[in-house]
DNA sequence: TGTCATCTTGACTCGTCGTTCAACGGCGTG
DNA sequence: CACGCCGTTGAACGACGAGTCAAGATGACA
């Protein structure tokens, strides 16, 4: 049985610690920034993590968990298959960009970067990233069910649509987040669309 | 006019950088592993650069460019559209899992992650990846001028593929750099043709 | 050979943190 | 009330590493 107390106060710290990568990224995240924003003594923070690493990974792993959290949440309020796709679309892309919402561009650079070298940050970001493409996987699959989508044989392969569909939103968004004058959100969207529609013989226009 | 001899040592120490941050990662570099890796002092270091900062988002430009150079060759000894998009692939996927060659998986994280934050890291890679896009479009180009592909006004768009793709190739190597069991280096040479064929209406099995 | 600019050294300074630790207050329990 | 467990503090420690500097080596050139 944990503390209730000492939880929120992990929570807290897990979430500033979230808030500061973002913004000033990993490398530049100190645990007196942390103590700081939740009003704490840098002690503490060490006292509830260890080290500054526990803390920073675990925040990064954390944080991430919140996008896919919000996904499946928006799946439940959509019917058409064409309206689940763009509303995950619009996750992808408009949600990551806004600073206040946990899952923010700055963070998954900063994961990517850890995943590479850190074997805990990497098998957490595996899991999420299976948890998303089987929420993808999900939809197509409940699009062909319905009949929206052609399956069978020489169908539609839902793991295989998830798997490069995931790919492709992945490297629309670097270059969303990155700025690059030829790759806004419109045409991020767009692009992502088009590809969805192609690969499942969709009209989403 | 520059010095030779300090060209030369200024180079070493780009490359020193490059292979360090590949190996470690940005943040893990120090000044004195660089110099240490040359056979030089710490102070001769920062007398050519002179602080960590500019030696080390120096060497994570320069070192991506090595990429864009190896591809430009590697067009000019194939000759059919379907050859030259293989290489292309291959140069992608395999290259930089090589740790010995320059563009190594470690160094896009990083300067994915320095981009996002430091402009001038931001404005060359844009410039780096608009050179590698407008080098797809070529390819596409020379492919629609042979017949290879078909080009006009409801034919392929030479830019808008250029710019899809790349993405795709980016969201792979995420997949592939960090090891996901279910994009291994082959599969994901195989979306990437597959993607290439359909978009471009080719056959490349 | 003398002079001067450039290259090179490595010991040193100095800030910046991560981490430790002794002490303190509050609170539940015996 | 006394004891002890948490949570909490914040000053202090110590490590590490960037950047400085005074001094020396090297080599070009007159």
């Amino acid at each position: 049985m944990e503390n209730q107390a000492g939880d929120e106060r992990r929570a807290q710290m897990l979430a500033a610690a979230a808030e500061l990568i973002a913004e000033r990224g990993f490398a530049q995240t100190r645990i007196a920034d942390v103590a700081g924003r939740v009003g704490a003594s840098p002690g503490l923070v060490v006292y509830y993590f260890e080290t500054k690493d526990k803390l920073l990974t675990e925040a990064l792993r954390h944080s991430e968990s919140a996008f896919y959290v919000a996904a499946e949440e928006l799946l439940h309020s959509r019917s058409t298959t064409a309206q689940r796709l763009e509303s995950l679309v619009t996750l992808t892309f408009e949600s990551k960009s806004q600073a206040d919402f946990a899952g923010s561009w700055g963070l998954w650079f900063d994961l990517w970067t850890q995943a590479f070298r850190h074997a805990q940050v990497a098998a957490d970001r595996q899991l999420l990233d299976d948890q998303w493409r089987t929420l993808i996987e999900r939809v197509v699959r409940s699009g062909i069910e319905d009949g929206e989508i052609a399956g069978g044989v020489d169908g539609v392969d839902a793991e295989e649509f998830a798997v490069s569909w995931a790919a492709y939103l992945d490297g629309l968004s670097v270059q969303v987040a990155l700025d690059d004058p030829r790759v806004d959100v419109a045409r991020a969207k767009r692009l992502a669309l088009h590809f969805a529609a192609r690969e499942l013989g969709l009209n989403l226009d």
